[in-house]
DNA sequence: TTTGTTTTTGAACAATCATTCAAGAATATG
DNA sequence: CATATTCTTGAATGATTGTTCAAAAACAAA
């Protein structure tokens, strides 16, 4: 009965993501929005609300593609130990070789919207739940298999990884050097052992 | 032979740290910074150059205040493993008893400049590479009495310590629950039993 | 084809951005 | 006191900020 979109919906809303994740919340205008998402102003406000609305739809989008691809490994039924190395070597690996290092949107909302923006905080408080959660999930199956010491406290191991994840992302933004990561990261997981 | 400054240079670059700490660089405006540092913005020019001259001169002036306070007791010739777990403890009480935590000037800015703006990013390596050198020189202190085992590398263990303390500051600015910080913490420091 | 609805378009808005500059005020030396 | 130098002041700059809106265009139903 009318004009049907000439985009889609989701295709836009990932360049916006790009965008954000790339100059932060601050350094993206509506203008360099307009131009990435290739769209025109008037349809961008008309379908994602203001540039507040389109940064929480960003997040939401990333949460569900990168957070969700990133432990995915970590929720399936024969996650152990060795899941969890490969997370922390993987992310070493793409920090050194990929050419555009963002780091993380969530761990670069963190700091640049929290503790001010409450919404956001809580968006990205959830975030880091769920990412412990999937550590859980793993370690637990670790310790049922015997790779790690029953008396451990998983929950706690499982906000330290989070943690751990969060810091070799600020260290990955200034040095990108391989042994360096890999070094941080064989300390990192030797508390596995 | 000409007229006399009204204010002491260091005072108000001081409440320039201040505001870029709290706001971020792209969150802090020229016309915030006259406010807070309650100076004319011709004086502001004058003296300090533009925007990104001014945010150069309140990092070095962070480093040289906020970061050396804080790894002082590593430098000192006394320091020790305790010395390390008291930074670490302080870190959690002040990021949950301080009504306002802007987390770490250094850390924030890793996220939101670098790698985009190397001179930025070359001074956060920098300060890293300092935090880590007061850690290791704390460490090998600790190994010396025995609190560590002489096979564990010394510096490995510093940069995971540099790195720990980016992570938590990440954390601690979506979550000041004291008992989280301080589960979290304690599996950062079990690697040095 | 006409009508009703939605999308696209691009100009326009006021507000804010970083920066500049000329004029006045203050100080130290001659 | 006169002069030279520096600092302060506040208005003004042009560019960019986020946002709005009316008109044109496209489509589906009558």
């Amino acid at each position: 009965m009318a004009r049907k979109k000439e985009f889609d919906k989701e295709e836009v809303l990932a360049k916006a993501m790009n965008t954000f994740w790339r100059y932060g919340y601050e350094g993206t205008s509506m203008q360099l929005l307009v131009q990435s998402m290739g769209i025109n102003r008037g349809s961008l406000y008309d379908t994602f609300g203001d540039k507040r609305s389109l940064f929480q739809s960003a997040i939401a989008h990333y949460e569900q593609t990168v957070v969700e691809k990133t432990i995915a490994a970590l929720k399936m039924p024969n996650a152990d130990q060795q899941t969890i190395i490969n997370l922390f070597q993987d992310l070493v690996t793409r920090s050194v070789e990929e050419q555009n290092c963002y780091g993380c949107l969530i761990t670069n909302t963190a700091i640049e919207l929290c503790p001010d923006d409450a919404e956001t905080q809580k968006r990205v408080n959830h975030n880091f739940r769920c990412i412990t959660q999937a550590f859980e999930k793993a370690l637990a199956q670790a310790e049922a298999k015997g790779q790690i010491k029953s008396d451990r406290d998983i929950a706690c191991l499982a906000s330290y990884l989070t943690c751990s994840l969060q810091g070799l992302r600020v260290v990955a933004k200034v040095n990108r050097d391989r042994e360096t990561l890999n070094n941080i990261v064989k300390v990192i997981l030797s508390v596995l052992d």
